[in-house]
DNA sequence: TCAAAAGTGTTGTACGTACACCCATGC
DNA sequence: GCATGGGTGTACGTACAACACTTTTGA
């Protein structure tokens, strides 16, 4: 190999997902620049020379909505780069997923401040449509949530570092978009090893009987797995 | 934005599995140019300004395999790109999983002259030793082929077109590398909606009873899924 | 007739759903 | 007291691992 290469511009986006008022949020930004103009995006930018994937996108993160981590849990998704899905240059994406308890946002006066939380199922339908190929990427991080749901911890992240079980469930109903029954629900949580550490307090936030109250435990991987009932599960769209 | 950004080098790699006599195996080539000249690699190169990313690798595949699709399965695995993974320049890789049946290969007097087929669990465990980052690569991408054997038809992808289900169960033995119940598993596998299609025929090529002979079938989701016996699974690197 | 591999039956256990029921609080 | 949500007990179904057993071939 020669040291000639063709020149890409390697760019990172974000499908930042919350928990507000029982429904699933995404977080978009306005575009102020061309193309799409005025277009809601998911949040994202270049990355820059010295800086690794991950970085660049927990810089991002933190640019556009002031959350700092590990507050928020961040992986990496996927990675697109069709030719011709940016119209002013080769550009690959690599798209990260986010998932972040309910935040006070935006920040007026930062960068963030053309960004806002709209409803992921109708972001998903269509209304209002994103820019570039945004809405696939948005696809592929609602299902990718999904899946990890039944089988990480991962709901523990949509929380505040203390909750009560009924929190955590209505998390699950909330991303999987079915009711779960909060009896089996409570025996199935509480019976995976390590997947929740009760902190001894309880609290009545919810209304009725006290509730425990819980951190996450150590476990990465539950044993055995949350199942969702048989709902359509969309295959990934094999990200290019 | 404007129209200035900071250049990187975009490549894809490959990491190329297919089973040879009972053992899973993993495609590398011999670098010829520095850095790590001399050292295996797994395939791959950059991608060139009017592809796309699959079609990249399923260029490189080509050219170093002599393999086309869709005789093999090929998804994207993750990216890769810390500053300074390739000492030449800033390079984000994106990798490939693809799975084989057992090929003829190398095609000599092609480009894929250097490469071979080494045995997968010896460089899992760094012997011989893989240029840049490319162990973890390959660490991913077997972590990724063990899931999803259990909860996709993925296992035919290491089968000829026909096949027996004592050979699809060699394939989840080797994969796995654990052993596999041949009565469970062939109730299993025969249950599942759309795993399989008969053909018909019968062979005695394993010896002993004449075993049935099936195809494909158009399943694209195992359910229930074939679950592992509880091993220690590697949790994913959360590439970056 | 024997070895080898295909394929079936049976049983104990683990885990799932559904839902009746009791408990502890605020009002 | 009574409504509200937290939490437990029980019954029944499905699915799985383990392994005894029968079937069909080649040598």
């Amino acid at each position: 190999m020669s040291s000639e290469f063709p020149p890409f511009a390697v760019t990172v986006d974000l499908v930042v997902l919350t928990l507000r008022d029982g429904h699933l949020h995404t977080l978009v930004v306005d575009r102020g620049v061309e193309p799409f103009i005025g277009v809601p995006a998911l949040p994202g930018g270049f990355v820059h020379p010295e800086e690794g994937l991950t970085e660049a996108a927990r810089r991002e993160l933190a640019e556009e909505t002031g959350l700092r981590l590990p507050e928020a849990h961040l992986e990496q998704l996927a990675s697109y780069g069709d030719p011709g899905r940016d119209p002013r240059m080769r550009v690959v994406t690599v798209a990260y997923l986010a998932l972040a308890p309910d935040l006070p946002l935006p920040v007026a006066g930062t960068d963030a401040s053309d960004s806002r939380w709209l409803p992921t199922d109708t972001l998903l339908e269509g209304a209002p449509p994103l820019a570039f190929d945004h809405a696939r990427i948005l696809r592929d991080g609602v299902e990718r949530a999904r899946a990890k749901l039944e089988y990480s911890p991962l709901a523990t992240a949509f929380c505040p570092p203390e909750f009560t079980i009924a929190e955590l469930r209505r998390v699950y109903e909330a991303v999987w978009g079915t009711p779960v029954d909060p009896r089996n629900f409570h025996r199935k949580v509480t019976g995976v090893d390590g997947f929740l550490t009760p902190t001894g307090d309880t609290t009545t936030r919810d209304g009725g009987r006290p509730a425990q109250v819980f951190r996450r435990g150590p476990a990465t991987l539950l044993h055995p797995p949350l199942t969702r009932p048989a709902a359509p599960r969309t295959p990934p769209s094999a990200a290019d």
